[in-house]
DNA sequence: TCCTTTGCAATGCGACTGTATTGCAACGAC
DNA sequence: GTCGTTGCAATACAGTCGCATTGCAAAGGA
């Protein structure tokens, strides 16, 4: 075997110049030129580790979901041991929201992820299986297990990312609504 | 002046069909010709009509506001003369939810355009403008002109109108899960 | 009747797209 | 050493993109 490269140490890097492209410039903006042009190789060593763009573009995907997955588990590592539900799934939602410009540009690129994915149903799966695993988790530790609460409660955060993301709520009103909607939940 | 042809009926018939491309292919898939070919008619015509395709899209993203903002005027109307606070709140959402499979393929193209203008940060002011107004509105319904409560169902209703589109939730749990925060707020 | 304005189609242009192909340098196995 | 595999660059190619240009038919006003 010659030649020894981490594979998927490389094809990280390129996700991440993809993910960069996506969050300045738009999803649409996203060709194999300008990710390459981005991470600061050639187009030709993009080919050689995408065969196709939608092989660049699903690990790309993958790449922000287990992104995700790792702030909130070190979000929960923080709070230590024991924390009350409350305070835990405080934490889960303000580590999900968009509060930081660095998760901004996450949020962006899920959003611009999120209408490519409405057209390739392939990904929806993956997708439909995590909300579920979270809804459970977080309805664990709302009173009386709230399924409902907890979905609700769910459903509120991506809303107000979406809406922190357009800029309509400010990070203070957001924090307020979802502080507020705690009080109801935890009442 | 020669020919006379109504011009924005033209326009909206050419964003109509924009729109049922976005809604089946997705916004990248949105071309002039693409379009002109859904659209029934030739390319130049499209052009004729819009100089840009920015034009073209500005111009249906309207079309769909519009026609949104018309649905609820119509939900609010069937309601009848004072209406109670809660059914009013309720047939709001569920106005705006994507529930049948018209208001699905809106919901997609709506999706589409917000992660195109989060780019283009020009048509951000109106739909922030639309969001406070409706946040005003809502809160005028709610029990003690509750501004966070509102601005938190409004979020809720996204979320939910998001999931609905991404699978993840049936239309009976959205519902439920309306009806709950409802039950919340009304208390 | 001519003439100007408008509606629309057709074509061309340069830029850019994703992908296939080719070539070559670097390295490990033998 | 040599051989084959691998990493990567360069180029070619067919297709599509948005947009500009041109041409022409139709329809009032003069």
């Amino acid at each position: 075997m010659p030649r020894k490269v981490d594979h998927r140490e490389r094809r990280t890097q390129i996700a991440d110049a993809l993910m960069r492209v996506a969050a300045e410039h738009g999803l649409e903006a996203v060709s194999l030129r300008h990710v390459a042009a981005e991470a600061g190789v050639s187009a030709g060593m993009v080919q050689h580790y995408f065969r196709t763009k939608d092989e660049m573009m699903t690990f790309a995907l993958d790449v922000v979901r287990v992104r995700s997955e790792v702030r909130v588990g070190a979000a929960v590592q923080a709070l230590g041991p024991d924390p009350a539900p409350r305070r835990l799934v405080r934490a889960l939602m303000t580590t999900l929201l968009p509060l930081d410009e660095e998760s901004r540009a996450d949020g962006r690129v899920a959003l611009a992820f999120l209408s490519y994915t409405a057209v390739r149903p392939a990904t929806a799966p993956a997708l439909r299986e995590g909300t579920t695993q979270m809804v459970g988790f977080i309805a664990g530790l709302l009173p009386g297990g709230d399924e409902v609460g907890a979905a609700g409660l769910l459903a509120l955060m991506e809303g107000l990312g979406m809406y922190l993301l357009g800029g309509q709520y400010t990070e203070e009103q957001a924090l307020r609504v979802l502080d507020a909607q705690l009080d109801l939940l935890f009442r």
